[in-house]
DNA sequence: AATAAAGCTTACCACAATAGTAAGGTCAAC
DNA sequence: GTTGACCTTACTATTGTGGTAAGCTTTATT
């Protein structure tokens, strides 16, 4: 009684891409489709929430590695969650110091900008700052 | 009474591999290098400001074609100030809207990492967050 | 039934910025 | 006169996504 669609409902279905959909399968994040006698893909409901999963997973910044690790604890009812939450401490760290780095850009430039009148003079300390001083 | 240098001394003066050095050259934000009968590249004092230059519009995050662009203005003394402004705060707001979109997986992702045990028990929230839930 | 439209297939290329490798030429020192 | 450091070009790979082209299948319209 599993209703099977093709590659194209498949993505209207989870929001993912058919061109995507075809690459998890490729790097086997996403565990193969049957095909029909003309090679078609069918997805069954199965795929459909694992598609799901990996969208989530990616919304949240996961890379397609760590992706594979927490599918394959999803699927593994015997995991211990202590290794689960690893990977998403882990991961939260990684988000962290991207936020880090972003924020002294952030502050360094904005420095900078509000130095600069931005007008239709060329005294620029924005470009004076790129060019002499190290902004790290 | 320029100094030049080869590739490998000039990446020591500015901090950029050898290898950056020449795909800066090839996609056009580096000025050409001199070469000698061998077909070293040999770099200028120029060469090294401009290199300082790149260096350290990278490190604000600024795209290639973006320092191009202040590449340009730098190098025209009849720039006006505007224009680079108006650079610097559209990549500022990138930045921003780069450092919100992180804030939002962290808080989420935090929400469901505080919610795990993480020991050796297989329940996890994390796990079911992915599954089921919508953490956009 | 014939044809058109929509949907699917694989196999490419491209992106942005960086690193690595291989095969080979050059230069300086010992 | 050989070794080792340095340079050259030309590839390959990365990450995740989008695009295209050529061709087959299925569905809808006439």
């Amino acid at each position: 009684m599993d209703k099977l669609v093709t590659i194209g409902k498949a993505s209207r279905l989870t929001g993912v891409s058919a061109k995507m959909i075809r690459y998890y399968e490729e790097v086997d994040v996403l565990k193969k489709a049957s095909r029909t006698d003309a090679g078609y893909r069918l997805y069954n409901q199965g795929h459909i929430q694992q598609l799901g999963f990996i969208r989530r997973s990616r919304n949240l910044g996961f890379s397609m590695t760590e992706i594979q690790s927490l599918l394959k604890f999803w699927l593994d009812t015997d995991r211990e969650s202590r290794n689960v939450k690893q990977l998403a401490l882990r991961h939260l760290q990684e988000i962290n110091e991207k936020i880090v780095a972003l924020e002294k850009m952030r502050e360094i430039l904005q420095q900078l900008a509000d130095k600069c009148d931005g007008d239709d003079n060329p005294d620029c300390p924005i470009l004076e700052g790129l060019a002499q001083r190290s902004p790290q």
